[in-house]
DNA sequence: TTGATAATGAAAGTCATTTTCATTAATTGG
DNA sequence: CCAATTAATGAAAATGACTTTCATTATCAA
């Protein structure tokens, strides 16, 4: 089913009803393969169609999640961010510390043992969140040059994660 | 080392002052074993010593992160808490999203296929976050009796987890 | 004891949401 | 098509969790 027909669907179902603003910022929005903020998406919306408020994708993109056409994800950086879900499978992140590229990853045998580590509790798996940070190879470069010119070593090793 | 002693060095390394707001938070901070939020510390904090401020709470808490006393740990809910991290090795979290009730769990083979996965990558691991929520035991027959009531089923099967 | 200055508490400021409310726009029964 | 009903929207105000500011207090080296 199209995205389109995903959100067309959930309105009927419960009674609400269609609008203009919500096909154009569902548009914009899969038009935009990134994990994106509400200012972001909201910046974009508004160079098609102006008259958008801010209010208006906050709660389009809460219905959207609601009907499965997106998620939100949590960097720890103090703003929630949106991505693609229908039609997306489930991934982690990997996220570089010193220049903000990520990854989307998945390896399934940690996904196993996700399983097997909660059923040792009597847990029922929902979901999860994985967050990798780490540096990757073009910001250690950088940091290994900059460490040579001062004389400081930047990382410590094997850098097995703590904390 | 003991605790203290871990905030007087860092201290003194840092050319800072000894004071007795800190000493007194960082005592009310170690008998509370919990991810406690800012705002539960400071009501702790100021039942046994009334004059303390939140800011005082909150740039102390910061103050025992930076020298390894304290780590922040964010379940998606809206606000940061802390855990006691000196003396307790890296750990994940398992939450049930009916009731709260958590566990710190460690599955070393996941640890292992981590470092693994983000190798492929080009990555040094610094760290990682990994949460996993679900429904604990105790909450599942509650919902079971409920679903028997109603007799809407409220959980679908196998539960694999997903977005 | 004293001067320099770090620490503190109260209050104000930030910033990302979240909610309110008057207005606009879908929907539906005539 | 038309009007009544009420969901949706935009602008602005409100929240809430931090963060920072600033006048005052407490430390501490000399
Ligand atoms: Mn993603
Ligand atoms: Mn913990
Ligand atoms: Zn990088
Ligand atoms: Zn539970």
């Amino acid at each position: 089913m199209k995205e389109t027909a995903v959100l067309e669907r959930f309105i009927e179902g419960k009674g609400l009803r269609h609008s203009k603003p919500r096909e154009q910022i569902l548009s914009v929005f899969l038009s935009i393969e990134q994990h994106i903020t509400i200012d972001e998406l909201w910046a974009a919306v508004r160079k098609k169609h102006p008259g958008i408020g801010y209010a208006t994708v906050y709660r389009t993109l809460k219905l959207f999640a609601e009907c499965g056409l997106c998620s939100e994800i949590n960097f720890e950086d103090g703003t929630t961010r949106y991505e693609h879900s229908y039609g997306h499978s489930h991934h982690d992140h990997l996220i570089c510390t010193s220049c903000g590229k990520f990854f989307e990853v998945v390896d399934s045998e940690i996904e196993k043992l996700q399983e097997r580590l909660v059923k040792r509790y009597g847990f029922q798996l929902q979901y999860h969140r994985m967050n990798l940070y780490g540096t990757c190879r073009n910001c250690r470069v950088g940091i290994d040059r900059r460490a040579a010119r001062t004389g400081v070593p930047v990382h410590s090793g094997k850098g097995r994660a703590a904390s």
